[in-house]
RNA sequence: GCCGCGGUAGCUCAGGGGUAGAGCACCCCCUUGGUAAGGGGGAGGUCGGUGGUUCAAUUCCACUCCGCGGCACCA
């Protein structure tokens, strides 16, 4: 048999021409001998292969090495494998599930009598360390699926077995040998552990459950990172630490903004520096909206149990509310979202189409009975202020009104720095109300208004309210993590359900379509992502405390009183620090708790009627003349519009 | 809600069957010091709660509450 001439094509447009079959290992040697020590796996014609995998026709190939990001992937996803490995031999009744690469790193999931500590770890760690120096030669196999099946079984992984038993018809079972280990995958792999390296660690065990199921048994997860190379996990480690020190639970202690406490879990005690910065916001959205205009309402935080059964809740979002009875007997709620409320407003007195479109906008303090597991500093409370509003509007004025939302939200959240902000949209759930025609005409319209914004969404299928079909605002802060925030709600069933109305042109009753929409979503939740993502160090409009005024010396007392008289008199959050304490202690102090100025006065700015002014974490002084000093500020602590 | 870990002074944490300790913060005294900790002294805790084992429990056990990391759920 002639042999077949085989031409591969390089990422360069270069062409190679063999006479005969070769493996990705012979060509990346063809190219240079660096390359074919640092080549994990290859692409041909786009479809990734491992290394050693034969190159039977003309085909174009890219050498993947670590630098690639599929090379990256490939090393977090061996680190997986070899974990699994290492596990085993530890304890070789160890069931085996999956182990996937996520961001950063990889998972394994275990099934044991006896869950994996966090003590365990070391141990594990260890051994992987000695499999990856035995640089086990990492090889595919296609096994027939029957004897897949059953071969699992026979090992007792169970798991495994039953994986295979779901793959699709037709699909070829691979499996994969390190050693004396044999694992299920999809591939592919490094040619050999030693091409793992040693810069990864395992992070952190936790329950998970088989197959995300919370009706299914609970597995034992770990986590573990993997880089390239010690630099890249040291950068990474050192992220984490930089993350942990802008927690807010530990700021807003820190700080003193707030706390929580056993008496009522997941609900804030807000100290006065942290409601003040709450309250900041709420002016802020105040003044936007007004400049939108919308007016605001105030509805009760107790509704009888039976509206609650009339708007649907009770039955589709029941189990997450607060029941609560009065000594005579009767039932009530408290309320875990604004719309009914505000419903009973707009059902006032008649509507004209003149009035629409109505946009009404409430501060609601919502209760919501979540999972204790869930609870999360600011960021998954109990009891939570919405900056709600509900737009009630014709069908043909509703494409308009999202389009404005949208362009609210995202100009919003400019004034924070959140420029990069991705849109959701989000049909019908499998727990709701209405009918499906109601529901194709609402997620009709709404995704035409969507689209007319002309701006970029992904799809969320069945994640929508359970009352309509909506879209999602989600921000990225300053290192990167997603929140999802703004909300924008389209609902025609509360409006058929409350009967409300207005007259039209036409002198008869028609039924508004009625958006519901909150910016910030939760101001809890808010304040914590902006703590968070400023690292404590809020910009002067929003900081508690504004100035602080310190002496030097007492000479120094009556002179910084008239400073502070002069800030407060203009406006400024400003306080006084004239405790006999050196200038160095009162400057780490303020500045621990981010007080974003300090004016320090000594026997010379009394003297010349001037500050010296020191922002935080800067050293430079700037000494200006008390007056001007505080017109800048005023300047600069302007609410932004 | 589920799995694992934890709860000791205001905060961060050590300790451990014989009723507790450090640093910082707090209070008092000395110090008047030019931009991230001046010095000395003092006060402060029924060791999350309830039961149990024990001569004796903060320590061991059970239950419970709360928190932390995930999972599930979600603004």
């Amino acid at each position: 048999m002639a042999s077949q001439k085989v031409k591969i094509t390089l990422p360069d447009g270069s062409v190679k021409v063999f006479d005969a079959a070769i493996t990705g290992e012979q060509l990346a040697a063809s190219i240079g001998p660096g390359l074919a020590k640092a080549a994990l796996a290859m692409t041909v014609d786009g479809e990734l292969k491992d290394i050693y995998s034969p190159l039977e026709k003309d085909a174009a190939v890219s050498i993947i090495t670590a630098k690639d990001e599929q090379g990256l992937e490939l090393l977090r996803h061996d680190c997986a494998h070899v974990m699994a490995e290492a596990v085993k031999e530890l304890w070789p009744k160890t069931q085996i599930t999956i182990g996937p690469v996520i961001e950063n790193g990889f998972y394994y999931d275990f099934a044991r009598a006896e869950p994996f500590t966090k003590d365990d770890l070391p141990k594990i760690e260890e051994r992987m360390r000695e499999i990856v120096k035995r640089d086990e030669t990492i090889r595919r196999e296609v096994w027939d699926r029957d004897k897949a099946i059953k071969f699992f079984k026979d090992q007792g992984e169970a798991y495994k077995a039953e994986i295979i038993s779901d793959l699709p018809e037709g699909e070829e079972v691979s499996l994969y040998r390190q050693g004396d280990f044999i694992d299920l995958c999809r591939g592919p792999h490094l040619p050999s552990t030693g091409k793992l390296g040693t810069a990864f660690k395992l992070m952190k065990v936790a329950g998970a459950y088989w197959r995300g199921d919370s009706g299914n048994e609970m597995l034992t997860r770990i986590y573990g990172t993997c880089w390239r190379d010690k630099k890249e996990l040291g950068a990474y480690l050192h992220m984490l630490e930089e993350a942990e020190k802008r927690d807010h639970r530990k700021l807003g202690r820190e700080m003193d903004l707030f706390h929580f406490q056993e008496e009522s879990p997941g609900a804030v005690f807000w100290h006065p520096k942290g409601w003040t910065l709450f309250l900041k916001l709420i002016e802020y959205m105040r003044k936007r909206q007004d400049d939108a205009g919308y007016v605001e309402i105030s509805t009760p935080d107790i509704l009888d149990r039976e509206l609650w059964v009339t708007s649907g809740h009770v039955e589709k979002f029941g189990e997450n509310m607060f029941y609560t009875s009065t000594p005579d007997g009767r039932e009530y709620a408290l309320k875990p979202m604004n719309c009914p409320g505000g419903v009973l407003v707009y059902a006032q007195g008649l509507k004209s189409y003149r009035d629409l479109p109505m946009r009404v906008a409430e501060f609601g303090k919502v209760h919501r009975f979540e999972p204790s597991g869930a609870l999360h500093g600011l960021m998954r409370v109990r009891a939570f202020t919405q900056d709600d509003a509900h737009i009630y509007c014709t069908l043909e004025q509703m494409k308009d009104e999202c389009i404005k939302v949208t362009e609210l939200i995202l100009d919003i959240y400019k004034d924070f720095g959140f420029a990069d902000v991705a849109l959701k949209f989000s049909d019908r759930p499998e727990r709701r109300i209405g009918s499906d025609e109601v529901w194709d005409k609402s997620e009709k319209a709404l995704k035409e208004a969507l689209e007319a914004t002309g701006r970029d969404y992904v799809y969320n299928p069945g994640e929508g309210a359970f009352y309509g079909p909506k879209i999602d605002f989600v921000l990225r802060d300053a290192i990167g993590r997603d929140w999802q925030c703004g909300t924008l709600q389209m609902d025609l069933n509360l409006p058929e359900r409350f009967d409300i109305y207005y007259i039209g042109e036409d002198g008869n009753k028609h039924r508004p379509v009625m958006l519901h929409r909150a910016l910030f979503g939760s101001l809890e939740r808010f304040v914590g992502i902006l703590i968070e993502h400023y690292a404590g160090r809020l910009p002067l409009w929003l900081a508690p405390i504004q100035v602080v005024i310190a002496t030097i010396t007492s000479d120094g007392d009556d002179y910084a009183k008239e400073a502070h008289a002069a800030l407060r008199e203009a406006g400024i959050r400003a306080e006084l620090d004239i405790r006999n304490e050196k200038i160095n202690y009162k400057v780490r102090e303020h500045s621990l708790v981010k007080v974003p100025v300090m004016f320090v006065v000594g026997k010379r700015e009394a003297k010349e009627g001037t500050v010296s002014i020191r922002r935080l974490g800067s050293q430079n002084q700037e000494i200006l003349p008390l007056k001007e000093a505080v017109g800048a500020l005023v300047k600069e602590a302007r609410i932004p519009s």
